[in-house]
DNA sequence: TTATGTGTAACCGATATGGATACAGAAAAT
DNA sequence: ATTTTCTGTATCCATATCGGTTACACATAA
């Protein structure tokens, strides 16, 4: 997969890690390593699905639109992953063969119910779970 | 993702159709709609993940090296999948923030939760099922 | 009115994906 | 023994995706 889920979720935790200080794309940019129109890029994603606002003009950043602790992992992997599926299927097999005309049905429903696991796995963890692992990790060092 | 999972799933369970007669790449490649070399790639790897066979020679192709019964969806999925993951880190985020040097860390944790929880589904189903689901819908047709 | 920062478009190089051709080698068929 | 069949693998290609880069209009704060 892209890194686009991974960053997304870097770029919240390090909103929450802000305690409701706008941040700029080039700030967010500087710790993740990137550049800030791919941050901009995954803000906007993320502004659309309503996970974080921005302010306009000096001073200004982007915020997280709710507690961290009401953002899952879930959230974020729908928020930015519009296909919203780890599998692909093989573009149309031989509907002249008994296999190839229903391999495509069966195994969708399989992939689903693999999906669906992933999702309620992710839906466990929130932003404000990860910055807690952070905070503790760096009270540690 | 790719598709190389879901041929190879095709691949097995035309197989398990076939009923111990061997299949040619070319009459695989025939069912999923793409070419022989693709289906040979993933034949190697399969064989190499000792879920296949290949008989060479005229009369020859691929075999099921178990019962389809004893092939599960995570076994495709390992042998395929050689990164098995579905998730990405970014490279190297920034070590003086304190999100950035303990991000992956805490990240890969749940991203690991969240794919053991797809692994664990797709043991749940075997290439017997697919063939069952399969036979089932062919019957009704 | 100026400076700051977003939102978005356009372009680029690198990489992944799957399709196509080719061919050496193994085994079956004759 | 020779021919045919089929695998395994290498090579090349067109296309798509990914993330990086530059650029700029627009909104807002200073």
């Amino acid at each position: 997969m892209n890194t686009r889920f991974a960053v997304a979720t870097h770029i919240l935790t390090f909103l929450a890690y802000q305690g409701g200080e706008p941040a700029t794309s080039e700030l967010i940019a500087a710790s993740v390593n990137t550049n800030p129109t791919f941050i901009r890029r995954l803000l906007t994603q993320l502004a659309k699905a309503g996970l974080t606002t921005s302010q306009l003009g000096a001073g200004g950043g982007a915020l997280l639109a709710h507690p961290a602790s009401r953002i899952s992992l879930l959230d974020v992997y729908r928020a930015i992953d519009e296909e919203q599926q780890v599998f692909a299927l093989h573009d149309a097999p031989n509907p002249q063969c008994p296999v190839g005309r229903n391999i495509d049905a069966v195994l969708k429903g399989r992939m689903l119910e693999a999906e669906r696991a992933l999702q309620a796995q992710l839906a466990q963890t929130t932003i404000a779970d990860l910055a807690a692992d952070i905070a503790e990790r760096n009270k540690v060092a």
